[in-house]
DNA sequence: CACTTATCTGGAGCACTGATCCGAATAACC
DNA sequence: GGTTATTCGGATCAGTGCTCCAGATAAGTG
């Protein structure tokens, strides 16, 4: 790759960086082209879909929610492990603002560019999953695909304005169908934390 | 109105009733006019914007999910109704591709022509809820608002080709986190609480 | 029936989107 | 310094929702 073009794309994707923070995954590309002080054919040659930009851009944020899935299976509980990787993973989406759908998308549609990295989360995921069953911290009836769909649910409520506010409180309930030991009691009644001790 | 405006208007109604149901709802205006025989114009004059449109076009399912809710109130359980009621409304929307996202945008936007449908819609839900609540059967710490949001959640899952197949289990994992009854997921997993023994 | 008027219509055009083409600029190599 | 393969970005295309306005037309009146 010729030096300049090693350049631009370099100042595209920290350009698109901050573009995509400010507006969600929608942001025009031309805008960023703009904003990078490039034409659009350039930014779309290094880039060819959306999608290619935004896998080069959250590479490093997967590597990490894997990474930190890995740690967890080592360190804590199986259920707390679940649990914190599953908030970390829906915390994580509120930094891309709309990126749910695309990875709903993208998570069986193997031509997309974030394809591979859908899968690989998912699997970090199962991985946490099965663990907590083995146990039985999980209920048994799901699986690593039924997790990602429930962190992509959970992501699309804190991408609605509406609804964010309400996206915390509506984590712990879902947690709570997730995990077996949270199989409620009557109304009103408080739910305890049940870290292991 | 005029004769000529009220047969456009009809048409047009029936027209894009089609055109939704076979390319969900962001099917583009100047086709939905096109396929009308009829200038996008005119389109526009009769329905402003897209939701204007939806909303003439969805009225009556909401007001029948509504009438249903009353119904279910006074035939069914407090849980058979409240879980019945929320299946149907998350079915609903599969006819509707995309409408979700237009939904939960219009529940806190008063400007939206589906905000007071939405809010009519919630206020069926909550007062399902707060009977299930009454007699215990359903957890104390969710709101109509709660139930309005894991609604627009399950039926966004549905909307996403890659999680649909999931939607309807996930719909169960849901619903038996809402409802406090510990005697479980129609799964028949087997749910061992910690606590015991 | 003839005429006026208020209403309705839809093509033309706006600004925007992602995508593609291709002549011009330029870095890399000899 | 010269050659060549790469890269660049303005111009352009088809598409979107939306607005304007001159012309068509239905309804009301004498």
């Amino acid at each position: 790759m010729r030096a300049d073009a090693r350049k631009n794309r370099d100042h595209l994707l920290a350009v698109a960086g901050t573009a995509i923070t400010e507006q969600g995954v929608d942001a025009s590309m031309r805008d960023i082209a703009r904003r990078a002080g490039v034409g659009l054919a350039t930014l779309l040659r290094h880039f060819p879909t959306r999608e290619a930009l935004l896998e080069a851009l959250l590479h490093t944020s997967f590597d990490e929610l894997t990474t930190k899935a890995d740690e967890l299976e080592k360190s804590a509980s199986p259920e707390d492990a679940l649990v914190s990787w599953l908030r970390d993973c829906v915390a994580w989406t509120t930094e891309y603002r709309g990126v749910t759908v695309l990875m709903a998308a993208a998570i069986e549609d193997t031509e997309s560019a974030l394809h591979a990295s859908c899968v690989t989360l998912r699997a970090a995921g199962a991985r946490l999953l099965a663990r907590a069953q083995a146990e039985g911290a999980a209920r048994g009836d799901i699986d690593g695909t039924d997790l990602f769909a429930l962190i992509a649910a959970l992501a699309w409520l804190g991408d609605q304005p509406s609804l964010a506010p309400r996206a915390d409180h509506l984590f712990d309930v879902v947690a709570s169908a997730i995990l077996t030991s949270a199989a409620g009691g009557p109304a009103g009644e408080e739910r305890r934390p049940r870290t292991r001790g």
